[in-house]
DNA sequence: CTCGACAAAATTGTCAACAAACGGAGCCGA
DNA sequence: TCGGCTCCGTTTGTTGACAATTTTGTCGAG
């Protein structure tokens, strides 16, 4: 019942990530029911809002919807993630291929100083900070190669993915592991290497699904 | 003015596969305006459901919708239908290869006769025909190779570049270069040869990406 | 004749209320 | 005690109407 966020103006469209970032952020856990109702109360919006917001949510593939059975916010299972997993490696290098051809040399500074602050993150042992720098690798990344169909597929996952993603970054040496291979599709694409910053990042992407697997593996020892 | 489908029972769900049928088909050209009353009254269904069938279909990259100024069926441009065949390249390579590894004997009986057919359709200069193997094909692939994120993805890009795959597929000479190309996929998918059958795919792609410009260059030699 | 402002029409965004469907509690009978 | 049934509360699906915004059409001034 915490009515922390209930003075806004919601407006229309602002529903929409307001009820996104709730499930990004966690807020919302997973199968956690997401009544129209309350939802409405809690956003100040009308119910046809929010029935407009979910729905839309549904296809990015936040929520899940039945028929007259109400939505709930989806979990991706394990099995998921390292789907969404292999299907970013196959875009993300896609992208850092073209992202080496097309960028240009101030966007390379850009990558480079990027580079540079992931380092200290990672000495300095700034975990979170770190997470944000990575993601906004990647997202920079997208944007450079200027292939907007697979930045928009990639921006889609990312969010389904997300709570996976975080568990990932906190798992303590993942860091250490994960830094060398973004400096590769840095340095990769910074010397205009198609070839060698598609590799780099999957190889990136082949670490994060190993990674996804003992993460799991951990977690529960032995599922039955 | 056409009233041809005017009596039905809609209900609920059937509007947004009645309304992206209609795209696909190309009842409804690009950059067309979709009205919500109009559609409303075509479909026999409340204007909400109407709303939240084109709320769908947006996020299907079906059509488009600004604030305020109404949806229109979405207009992919040449640029845009290689991107989305870029993408396409990647993933499908992903699934041809995934469905190497793990296509069951019974399915390879399957994938052969498709192949058999395929070459009879080329033979008798059925392109219709073969178009629809040709998908049929395409999705069979996707299914094997139990990839859903991706083959979810694909799914989504088949319904934007539709037209434009429409219009290579009618292309003089077109057949006759993509029937080698995907019984090469056939084989090696049959073969259980991962490696290959996603160098295949990567081939046919990268054809099917030539063979859209060079159309685009016929219909418009000098674009200015 | 062109440009700007104003008014009217059309269209979308929003809201509240009603009807239908699902889930569960409780009851009845075996 | 257990199985099935009915009734009821909750939640979604749908409808209609109202408000806000954009677009279009018109008129007058320069």
């Amino acid at each position: 019942m915490t009515e922390s966020a209930a003075h806004r103006q919601p407006g229309e469209r602002s529903v929409v990530v307001a009820i996104r970032d709730a499930i990004v952020r966690g807020e919302f856990v997973p199968n956690q029911r997401l009544v129209e109702a309350d939802l409405s109360a809690q956003f100040g919006a009308s119910r046809a809002t929010v029935r407009a917001a979910l729905i839309e949510l549904t296809n990015e593939g936040l929520v899940e919807r039945v028929q007259n059975r109400g939505a709930r916010v989806r979990a991706v299972s394990l099995e998921e993630a390292v789907e969404i997993s292999e299907v970013r490696m196959m875009l993300e290098s896609l992208c850092a291929a073209k992202a080496a051809e097309r960028i240009s040399d101030a966007e390379v500074g850009e990558l480079l100083e990027l580079g540079e602050r992931m380092q200290q993150a990672v000495a300095a042992g700034d975990v979170v900070g770190y997470s944000g720098l990575n993601q906004h690798l990647h997202r920079r990344v997208r944007e450079i190669s200027g292939q907007r169909t697979a930045a928009q597929v990639l921006e889609r996952l990312r969010g389904q993915s997300v709570r996976h993603q975080f568990r990932l970054a906190m798992r303590p040496g993942r860091p250490q592991v994960s830094l060398p291979e973004h400096l590769a599709i840095i340095e990769a694409i910074c010397a205009h290497h198609p070839a060698e910053a598609a590799e780099a990042a999957r190889i990136h992407l082949s670490s994060v699904i190993e990674a996804l697997k003992a993460a799991d593996a951990e977690v529960s020892p032995l599922h039955s």
